[in-house]
DNA sequence: ACTGGCACCTGGGCGC
DNA sequence: TGCGCCCAGGTGCCAG
């Protein structure tokens, strides 16, 4: 479930219960994700306080006292906050375990997330070359015309890719482009420098409203899940192929643009 | 430098 | 009920 608003929900949920406590032990069941989990996760981490937890792009930066442990869910990860000790189920992966007798257990059945520790995260390889965070000013509609010039690209795939800004997945993008009215099929390099700047004033208003609704949706991050920031009957194109367009009526097509599924109106999106 | 395609892995839903 | 197939919210890496 983890696009950008998710794991801000995520962050916002477990961020309370981790800064300032600290880590009694870390527990690894299964260290097999994207990369391999540290060995040494348990001997770096425990004893420390948790000073902070961060996010760039859809990362969450756990920081302790001395290093950062840097998690990612992937397509299926969950992280959320347990009794230290209650038994695992199948794929509770990690159990990072803190004085306070909670555990911020790490779910992933996928395992297409990672779990890395870092002396500075900022500039780790998996980080320095992001782009900019989407609800920052460092995002605008310029940069997108800027970045997009000579690019044969989709244009879809284009505001998906992390270089060009971070945090927009295949849902956001779905949405974005739907309600900025744009054909996500057209190339990038030939949309007009006004069509990105409506684009990204709607990736800008979709993302924080989807925040805002992750956010009023949590109560408390224990013992629950990540709560999803949309529900399935505010979606206007993602997941709807072939049912009508809530604005015009036209049956909503699907193609598959890098790989992955695009819905989009024909007649309300040029 | 771009672009498109593949890979990683598990589970759920569907048609037969 | 079972089996095979397709799909899934991400993203690093490869070849052309």
């Amino acid at each position: 479930m983890p696009e950008l608003p998710e794991v801000e929900t995520t962050r916002r949920g477990i961020a309370p219960h981790l800064e300032g406590q600290r880590v009694s032990r870390v527990i690894v069941r299964d260290s097999r994700l994207r990369w391999p989990i540290p060995e040494d996760l348990d001997v770096r981490l425990s004893g420390q306080r948790i000073v902070q937890v961060d996010r760039r792009a859809k990362y969450l930066l756990i920081q302790a006292e001395v290093g950062t442990l840097i998690s990612h869910l992937g397509m299926s990860g969950n992280l959320r906050l347990v009794e230290a000790g209650l038994p695992a189920l199948k794929h509770e992966h990690v159990d990072i375990e803190l004085e306070s007798g909670l555990a911020l257990r790490y779910t992933d059945p996928r395992r297409f997330g990672a779990m890395l520790w870092s002396l500075d995260p900022h500039n780790h390889e998996l980080l320095i070359r992001l782009g900019p965070e989407p609800l920052t000013d460092l995002f605008d509609g310029e940069r997108l015309y800027e970045r997009s010039r000579g690019k044969s690209i989709a244009v879809k795939p284009f505001v998906m890719d992390n270089a060009v800004v971070v945090g927009v997945g295949n849902i956001y993008a779905t949405e974005a482009l739907f309600a900025a009215g744009i054909d996500p099929r057209r190339e990038a390099g030939s949309v007009s420098r006004a069509r990105y700047l409506k684009l990204a004033i709607e990736i800008k208003r979709i993302l924080a409203y989807a925040i805002e609704r992750g956010g009023t949706t949590l109560r408390d991050f224990i013992g629950g899940d990540g709560k999803p920031g949309y529900f399935q009957q505010e979606l206007f194109a993602y997941g709807r192929g072939g049912q009508p367009c809530k604005v015009c009526g036209t049956t909503l097509r699907e193609v598959k643009l890098g790989q992955r599924a695009s819905v989009y109106c024909p007649k309300c999106q040029r």
